[in-house]
DNA sequence: CTATCTTACAACCTTATGGTTGTAGATCAA
DNA sequence: TTGATCTACAACCATAAGGTTGTAAGATAG
């Protein structure tokens, strides 16, 4: 994953109703409209959101009918753990060359 | 932690360079001058974004003389990965459920 | 067929972002 | 003291974000 892909998930993240629509969408059993009506802003603006989820591969949109129903992806979320879990990891590396100098 | 403080976390993450400052910054014995010697962006320009960073609480800065050091705060990354794992845990629920559905 | 629902998208507005240059005040080294 | 270094901040610019309204087209129910 590169720089560019790893900007788009935190940004998607980087919303709170956009964060809560990943949740709502983990049954991937709403559409657009569906979403749309759980927020107090307009469809359009949902869809927006939408799609910078899936650009950044956070949800998945797959056609029924004349709706678009949205289900979000678990490894995406995954992956932006893992990146936080490898900044996390330096610390512990940092710790671990401070405990090398203070041996015996 | 509410909506707002995970939004700056998120957008403070949502972009390469400070991802790499949050790195560079592990043993906090860089000034922001020296964090700004690493990168082809103005020392202004970095000012910015190690002021982005201290909102987000993913910084710290304390003044050593002239010099203002930078040291990121493992705190905060732990934080933003325990709020993925949140997430991460619904659709264990909802495979949970579907066990149960399954079970005779 | 018609009316409704759902999506798609253009156009627009306001504010935020990420960068620049320039200026000024502290602090340190010599 | 003087000169260099570091930070702070204002002003500016281009573009992106996040929202709105309006219009059009595809799918479905009756």
């Amino acid at each position: 994953m590169n720089d560019a892909q790893i900007d788009l998930i935190f940004h998607a993240l980087a919303d709170a109703t956009r964060r809560d629509i990943v949740r709502q969408s983990i049954n991937g059993d709403l559409s657009v409209s569906g979403l749309a009506r759980l927020y107090p802003i307009s469809n359009t603006a949902i869809q927006k959101h939408v799609a910078v989820l899936e650009k950044a591969h956070l949800v998945q949109r797959s056609r029924r009918g004349r709706e678009q129903l949205v289900k979000s992806r678990s490894e995406t979320v995954a992956a932006a753990k893992q990146l936080l879990d490898e900044i996390e990891q330096l610390w512990r590396i940092r710790i671990d060359q401070i405990d090398w100098q203070w041996a015996p």
